[in-house]
DNA sequence: ATGAAAGCGCTAACAG
DNA sequence: CTGTTAGCGCTTTCAT
């Protein structure tokens, strides 16, 4: 484990850093460096088991060939997955990724980005909070590669991948609507974030198109870090009473884990009284009692997109063109909502 | 966005470089510099947003700030949540985190921990693939701060952050024997590493403690990339035969993820005929059907305990004495194994 | 085909 | 109290 340096081995073989550089970088055939010369370079490199040091290199090439990932909670299974296929495909074209989560505190994702720059990172993809749009300006006037996926600012024209929300909520809705459900509930975060606005409307849209009035009882916005505790009145409000609800809409996996937690606790009969269906799922929400029914986004596609279109955009900062992606959700139907 | 850098500061203030860094550093007492040149400094910085370029601090300094993180795969909720814990606690210390992912492959792995080396990153996190003994050595006999968890090399002293895995299957399979299940069967990973087979130690001795035998046929080791169609035959193989067996230990989250698929598929009631167990669970073990029994890791302790190690090690890399820490896991009863 | 030398942005002796 | 200077390890022009 001994550290050897590039100034070693040119020692060693006699010969300049810049020649050892050079042939290290595959650059010695255009160098024109003789075939045997870059052997002995390459074998001598390789027996000692010697690694450049990335800072030194990194702060000579002005890049670090790293890409930032800030998202609001690595630990939340939807970010993880996506973070999953980041790093997968990441590597695919050479780059590591330092993550960190945001939170979903504006003024910590502000932070990371500004920390995130300090470090070099040559590209960044965000899953932003949606209140720094001054900063993500600032990146795009500085032509500072970057993506932003999952949240976007829908009056930033930059590159995004996300996901047909009020297209994914407007089936959702209807898919209810189609097993027979009259008096449709809707429990969602309390949020200015575009994606739980779009799956209002998407839910607001399917009724509508439907002829179905919109009952503001029947709308729950619940605070992000009380959801849980908020929860157990919303269910009642919404189904305990004369003329209750006989569905409900989740709008993300965790409030329909925690939904139908309160359910069984208060014994409510699931889909028999109330049917319920969630945008997005948890890993095992095929084993759930009932299993339920949910919008599936495409993670996958999500992360490998990101990147492919960050690395893009690092390689040609010239390209003025934003690729903005809206990807499509799958309807799971499960048990959920009926048969 | 226009960058601004020490010495245009310098320049700006008619100062030299070092008083710059010296206050910006917080030295500025120490190397008595006056108050107001400080406020000077600072106010400038602050007002210019003055952000160091971390790659040149690195290299100049020899350290990054930066602690690496090596999971088998960041997507596995398990292995996510640690993360989650890791990156908070690190933040605390002024850490940030790069993760990679191994996908258990041992080759992976040792690449990934030396091209974190090659970053410099301070110090380095690993749940092994238990695969790489020479090079966590060499790591140890080059003094480089590290903290193996959740998966260790029981021969080599050093830092771990682990769980109880015998006790812990020994207390599941108690538990079923408790409940008065009389044949118990087990269904794990093929594997070497040292905590698979603490999980089938402690299920054996749990077994024989209570005067049971240990039968082969009722031992199933499943390969971890085939494990969902290996799971379907391993169940039959249990269950449906003569003398089949009324209870299985899984020894990890997906697995029984995996084999609740499979035992409902088959039309088995569970618990009613066969009662099943989990080492460790996923975010909704609770409101599967049946909601299963498991023993929680604690994924907090083992994040924020490692990182404590860590830092403390990279702090004073003087210390030989090594922090070899075993968590106990928590069980977590619920209907699964009857009542 | 190869080497000398400058420079990336920052820190830190050391001298004044 | 402040400035000069020499690196950290690597890349890269520009000569040779």
């Amino acid at each position: 484990m001994k550290k050897i340096f590039l100034k070693d081995i040119a020692q060693e073989l006699n010969l300049s850093k810049t020649a050892v550089s050079l042939v290290l970088n595959n650059r010695g055939d255009e160098n024109k460096i003789s075939k045997e010369t870059q052997k002995r370079i390459l074998d001598f490199a390789k027996k000692n088991n010697y690694r450049p040091n990335q800072m030194a290199r990194g702060l000579s090439l002005g890049k670090s060939e790293t890409i930032g990932l800030i998202v609001p909670n690595i630990s939340d299974i939807f970010y993880a997955k996506i973070a999953h296929f980041i790093e997968l495909k990441a590597k695919e074209f050479g780059y590591n990724v330092v993550f960190s989560s945001s939170n979903e505190d504006a003024a910590i994702e502000k932070e990371l980005i500004y920390s995130m720059l300090n470090r070099q990172v040559d590209g960044l993809i965000i899953a932003s909070t949606q209140e720094n749009r001054a900063d993500i300006l600032k990146l795009k006037e500085a032509n500072f590669p970057f993506v932003l996926i999952d949240r976007y600012y829908p009056d930033i024209k930059t590159n995004y991948v996300i996901v047909d929300n009020l297209g994914g909520t407007k089936n959702m809705t209807s898919h209810l609507l189609k097993n027979g459900r009259k008096k449709i509930g809707f429990i969602s975060i309390k949020s200015e974030l575009d994606a739980l606005l779009q799956r209002r409307l998407g839910y607001e849209l399917a009724l509508s198109e439907n002829g179905f009035e919109i009952e503001n009882d029947h709308i729950k916005e619940l605070d992000l870090f009380h959801y849980q505790n908020k929860m157990k009145v919303a269910i009642k409000d919404m189904v305990q009473k004369e003329n209750g609800v006989d569905a409900i809409v989740f709008t993300t996996h965790y409030l329909a884990a925690s939904g139908l937690r309160e359910l069984k606790l208060l014994n409510i009969e699931v889909p028999g009284k109330v049917a319920i269906i969630s945008f997005d799922e948890l890993g095992a929400f095929d084993l759930v009692d009932p299993p339920i029914t949910a919008s599936k986004q495409p993670v996958d596609a999500m992360g490998n997109e990101a990147v492919e279109i960050l690395v893009n955009e690092i390689d040609k900062n010239n390209s003025k063109i934003e690729n903005e992606r809206v990807l499509q959700t799958e309807l799971l139907i499960r048990k959920s909502c009926g048969v």
